[in-house]
Formats: C-alpha cells, sequence, structure tokens
DNA sequence: TGTACATCAGTGAACGCGCGTTCACTGATGTAC
DNA sequence: TGTACATCAGTGAACGCGCGTTCACTGATGTAC
C-alpha cells in the first residue's frame, strides 16, 4: 500500500479517479486513455493491467456511477419518509444535485454511448437505478384508488424522462448549458407537481 | 457546377453532408475533419477554405440543424390546427420522429457540447426552435381561464425537458437506447396527456 | 469579342503530435517448504 | 525463520496511425476594358 513502493498499490481505483477528472475538465470525449496514465503517474502501458481498453474502463466509470446515483436517490427518497410526496420531492432535487456535482459520471453514464447490451453488468446498474425511482411511483400511486392507478413504471420513466431532460438542457455545468430565468430544481418541481396534479393527486391531499 | 470540374462547385455542402453521414455512422465524437474531406473526395487542406476548423463545421451542422428542427416543429403545429391539442400531439411525436430520423442532426445540436455563448448564431436559432414550442403552449393555456393559466414559457420547458429526455433515453437508433416495454411516442403522449390533465385541460374539454 | 489580370478554390507534400497498443523486461510481493 | 521460486504489477522503448494544420503552389473562374 505505501505509494513510495515500486508497485502503485491502487492503480486501479487511480484511473478511475483520473478519467472522472479528465471527463471533467474535457468532457466525455476528450478523455484518452494515455493520458489517465500520466494523470496516475505511471508508464502508459499499465493501464492494460486492470482495463482491456479504454472502453473497459469507461463502462467502469459509468457502472460505478449508477451504483453511487442509485445510493443517492435512494437515500433521497428513504423509504418514502416523512411522506411520499416530500419525499419525491427530493428524489427530483437529488437527481438534478447528482448531475451537477457529479457531472464527469453523468457524463459516463448517459452520454459516452456504452453499448448497453455488451455490458450486463452496466445495463444491470442501470435497473436498479431505475428500480428505486419505480418504487418511489408504486408509493405514490399507492394514494390513488386501484381504477385510477397508472402503472407505476410509467410513472418512473415520465419522472426519469423529465429529471433528465432539465438536466441535460439546463442543469450542466458547461457552457452548452442553456439559460434559464428559473433555477433547474425549480423548472423540474413544478413540472412533477403538475404531472401529479395531472394524475389526480393535487396539492398533496389524495 | 460541373462535378469534373478542377473547382468542387459545392465543397461546403458536401462537407456538411460528409459530417452528418460521419455523425451517424460514428457519433458525434467519431467524426473528424480529415474524414469529412476524404468523403467529400477533396484533400485535407480543402475544408479550411470554408470552415475556420472542425469545431465552426459542428457549430454549423448544429446551426442548421436547429433550422430543420424549428421547420418540422412548425409544420407539425400548423397554427394549432384543426385544435391545439391534437396539433400539440403532432409536435410530440414529430420531435421524436426528428431525433430518430434526423440522429445526426439531434447529436450536433444536444450532444457535442457547442458553446452556446460563443455562438450567437447558434444560439438565436435554439431560441427560434423554443419559440415554436412556447407559441403552441400559449394557444394552449389559452383554454384555460386566465387566473389558473400557468406561464406559456414554463409550460414549453416542460414539454421540450420531457421530449428530449424521452428522445435521449428512449428514443435513439443506437446501442446506448435502453428497452422499453411500450413505443417511446407513447410514452411520451402519455406523458404530455398527464400534465395537460394536471393544468386543469382534461380530455380535451377545456 | 478578346485579352490581361485578379481572385478564388483547390492541390499535395510536409510537419509535429498524441494516441492506442505491443513487447521483452524487471523489481516487488506472496507462498511453499 | 529462511530460502527458492512463481506470480504479479509495473517499466520504458518502440511501432504505426491518423489527426489537425501550414505552406507554397496552380489551375479555373470571373471581370475590366
Amino acid at each position: 500500500m505505501s505509494r513510495r513502493s515500486y508497485h502503485h498499490g491502487n492503480l486501479k481505483e487511480a484511473l478511475i479517479r483520473a478519467a472522472l477528472d479528465l471527463i471533467a475538465q474535457h468532457g466525455p470525449a476528450g478523455f484518452t486513455f494515455a493520458e489517465a496514465a500520466r494523470t496516475a503517474g505511471v508508464s502508459p502501458a499499465a493501464p492494460y493491467r486492470h482495463f482491456r481498453d479504454r472502453d473497459e474502463l469507461m463502462a467502469d466509470v459509468a457502472r460505478r456511477g449508477f451504483a453511487r446515483f442509485e445510493a443517492v436517490l435512494e437515500l433521497a427518497w428513504s423509504q418514502g419518509r416523512p411522506d411520499p410526496f416530500t419525499a419525491f420531492e427530493r428524489i427530483g432535487r437529488a437527481y438534478l444535485a447528482f448531475a451537477r456535482d457529479e457531472s464527469a459520471y453523468y457524463s459516463a453514464m448517459f452520454e459516452t454511448g456504452v453499448p448497453l447490451d455488451v455490458n450486463p453488468d452496466l445495463a444491470a446498474a442501470g435497473d436498479r437505478t431505475l428500480a428505486v425511482l419505480k418504487q418511489a411511483a408504486e408509493a405514490i400511486c399507492a394514494r390513488l384508488p386501484p381504477e385510477r392507478r397508472p402503472p407505476p413504471l410509467m410513472m418512473a420513466l415520465h419522472v426519469w424522462s423529465l429529471s433528465h431532460g432539465v438536466a441535460s438542457l439546463f442543469g450542466r455545468g458547461d457552457a452548452a448549458r442553456r439559460k434559464l430565468p428559473m433555477a433547474a430544481e425549480d423548472l423540474l418541481e413544478a413540472g412533477v407537481l403538475v404531472y401529479l396534479q395531472g394524475l389526480g393527486l393535487g396539492a398533496r391531499t389524495p
């Protein structure tokens, strides 16, 4: 573990961290295997001991990103306490906060075009993230009488899409962000409120 | 104009088309200036007569994309005929159709990180596109009594975000698309219907 | 209508660069006895 | 506890490649008179 030794000791983690730094600085396309090695302080051949190639590293970053994202959303949801609506609002804010504060992860997860079909682990990590949203949607939908209850999966996909759209278009930290006459968080929250109203869940009085 | 002549005659257009082909094939990051020249059948130095650099070409593709997108949405809207709700539904379908059929344009517009602040033309083109959505939102909002009328800009941003989210996550043609138990168009339409309901515009009976 | 000339849109060769990847190697670490 | 040895995680040099960009150039086009 000593950082003075011939062996790095923790190169895999160091490469992941380097990749995140580079993505944050130069965008997802501006990350190179060689520069990641340089940042980690090893020779350009060293990363090949830990990743087959650049794409495998990228997929691993995305996978870790989904795991963190899932944890963040799960924490925001907190089993729907104190009530599902308050918790649901927290999810929205947590979503945008993650996209902004962990934008390198977010880029790796959604903007690098990592193919999901050849990465079962990655696809599974993404599915687990969706499962958190779905679970929250179920709790919300349960407040409706069965005959007016929408499919929770559909509701989860709507909320995911709206959140992702707001995050992509208005919630990023870079120059491609569009100016907005309000905070992205407020835009999302207002949108979710209208949506819930549309489901028949008006003003938190089911 | 003869294609046999020494001069290409229409190189600028040919480079744009080449860029779109390359983006469609290899993604927005996989497009290079050199290969665009090769595709157009000219030497690697030729593009510099028409574009300062790679980024300027990319920005021009994005600008043209916004212009086409605006036209597509405007046509879908068709001044809200026969009624605003039918026309609004058409906009949603047109949005997803554009993202799918013209995915090279869509990538250039939203996924290349072209900075908007140094490209006033590009920013203006994007604003004109938003203006179409806003105009549609205004027509929809006008169906509500003034005291329950939301800001049309907010509604336009919600619809844009939802559409972009659905398109990015589920509506693309590549391997990064997520599987969905329904068509992206149906997901978006259902979401918009719930949203309109939430505004108080239920089942097309204002 | 011809001619001289300016302008323009290309050529093609060259450059320096950083990339991904490979290779034989070597020093450190871990393990069997 | 010591020693021999296998394994492992790095090195560093090298490769071929394609990129963006520049340069002096040249053939085609357009224009003035």
